[in-house]
DNA sequence: GTTGATGCAAATGGTTTGCATAAGG
DNA sequence: CCTTATGCAAACCATTTGCATCAAC
């Protein structure tokens, strides 16, 4: 893996934008100050720091895949209607495939767990309109 | 909602199909036998379907979205090499939302959890390479 | 007859790839 | 120098949408 302006740049973005971007918001991050970096190789560069360890893929159902600067397992709430990711307060399961019964052969290495529902602002306005439907 | 033909053969598809089925694979199942029907119509029908609670949408990490005749809650497990995927015996974690220490204001609704690793025969493949090696 | 559903094609969003060129080791 | 990485455009996959037409009710 050589060492290259770009992936430093991709590697310094994810870890500035913090919030577990999208390949999309590292890349315009990049582009605002350097516009001849090419989209592909902001996605290039993600999948091979993510290979090698140095920052994490986060498969979030429903959204875009994301990287995060963050190494440590946790999961992740997706608002179904603005689309926000936030981090949660779980304990994460360990050992979650021991626990399954496994009639199917399948060898399993890990789990991805993403929850849904309303982010507080969402949740806020569709209060709202309940509330103006009541009066 | 009215009930059209194309409807009754995605709903038919997704039931006959049983293995949860991704879009394209509905129709590819309704094309076979009737070539006239659009893969906008057959999208269009899985989401009312499984808006109306007819059918259910399962979002697989990693995978497309899948349909699926089943109502019941369940897991599943997805092959990083193959994209297999697999139900599993796992009791279902009913309510996983409610230990989830809410400092970010979420509403949360539910949850989709989804496991990987190696199908049986993927995982045999990679064992013999191994075992190649060795030798 | 109205209205919702269809078929088509085009548009979208996210991501990957082929290829000639450039730059790291 | 050799080989990997880059930039570009095009391809790709999954999904949605605009619009004229058609078929349920």
């Amino acid at each position: 893996m050589r060492n290259t302006i770009q992936r430093q740049l991709v590697l310094d973005a994810v870890r500035e934008l913090k919030d577990h971007p999208t390949a999309d918001e590292v890349y315009q991050h990049i582009a605002s100050t350097n516009p001849s970096v090419s989209r592909a190789t902001v996605y290039r560069n993600l999948k091979q720091l993510s290979e090698s360890g140095e920052i994490k893929l986060r498969r979030i159902s429903g959204s875009a895949e994301r990287y995060d600067h963050i190494q440590t397992n946790h999961y992740h709430a997706r608002c179904i209607k603005c689309g926000a990711i936030c981090d949660l307060e779980l304990p994460y399961l360990d050992h979650l495939e021991e626990s399954v019964r496994d009639n199917s052969g399948f060898k399993l290495f890990g789990h991805d767990l993403t929850f849904y529902g309303l982010c507080k602002e969402c949740a806020a306005k569709a209060e709202e309109k309940t509330e103006g439907k009541k009066q």
